[in-house]
DNA sequence: ATGACGTCCTGCCTGC
DNA sequence: TGCAGGCAGGACGTCA
């Protein structure tokens, strides 16, 4: 699942290979994925848009087009952006843009749900609220001690919930949260409001370093996850907790354990977490 | 406001 | 081998 290290790796890709490219046409192959407006106007709002720049805020990712229009994408489970030669349809493709010189991005996405949006900049529209709702990054200086105790201490939810909370740890998913918290000798299962200052700290500290570790390491491959160019990263080789229920923890030996709380599994050592 | 939980959606894995 | 059923999970809506 794109968090966003597997987001950003995406971004600075797309920056590379077709910042500066003319769209020709673009093809809705399944409508469900253009959220907005209808897709009459989307393909039509596209035609002949030069790609300026891309960027990313937390798990979208956004074209800033030369007509005045930014194009939204949120990969969430299994989406991605596949830039090639081909013009024909890749599997699971739902929308395709054609460029200029040829080649095609097409927006690949499996399981249909994510979304595809396009906007006039600085347009609010209500299919993107949460968007617009998007708290701090965790790898943003001003991410500190204080932003995230001020926001967890009086909480009576899993610690684990509150990180996947988009209000108030923009960009982390479950595997990164899972990951930050083992790094934090901290429990998914616990209190958020229960946490030390001393804790915070810790899971402050890392957060930080386990979203850097995933761009540094171009993101994690488990499922869906790929670049724009097919291949996989490399955070899924570097995983302690994610994806490793019932196998020992690196550092004590003690096996992982998998709850499931919120409609999502969380991975633990009973052994390092308390 | 908060917390818990159901829903969307489909490929893939498991078990018979 | 084939099929049914369950599962994954980000964001959002609903309910108490």
């Amino acid at each position: 699942m794109p968090e966003l290290p597997e987001v950003e790796t995406i971004r600075k890709e797309l920056t590379r290979r077709v910042k500066g490219s003319e769209i020709r046409s673009a093809r809705v192959l399944r409508s469900d994925v253009v959220a907005y407006p209808s897709v009459t106007e989307f393909a039509s709002r596209l035609a002949f848009a030069r790609i300026e720049a891309v960027s990313r805020q937390a798990k979208y990712l956004i074209f800033k087009l030369d007509n005045g229009m930014q194009l939204i994408f949120h990969l969430r489970l299994s989406g991605a952006i596949v830039v090639c030669r081909a013009s024909i349809p890749l599997r699971h493709s739902r929308i395709i843009l054609y460029l200029k010189d040829g080649r095609t991005i097409q927006f690949v996405e499996p399981r249909v749900l994510g979304r595809a949006y396009l906007i006039r900049d600085g347009e609010r529209i209500a299919p993107l609220k949460g968007f617009f709702k998007l708290g701090k990054e965790p790898i943003a200086q001003d991410f500190d001690f204080n932003y995230l105790y001020n926001l967890i201490k009086r909480r009576k939810a899993r610690i684990k919930s509150l990180l996947l909370d988009q209000r108030i740890a923009a960009g982390v998913g479950n595997i990164y949260s899972d990951e930050a918290l083992f790094r934090a000798r901290i429990r998914p299962t616990r209190r958020a409001g229960t946490l030390t200052r001393h804790e915070v700290r810790r899971l402050v500290r890392a957060l930080k370093e386990v979203i850097r570790d995933g761009i540094k390491n171009l993101g994690t491959s488990v499922k869906d996850y790929y670049r724009t160019d097919g291949q996989t990263g490399n955070f899924q080789n570097l995983l302690n907790v994610y994806g490793r229920e019932h196998e020992e923890c690196h550092i004590c030996m003690t096996r992982i354990r998998l709850v499931k709380f919120g409609n999502r599994g969380s991975r633990y050592c009973p052994g390092c977490q308390r």
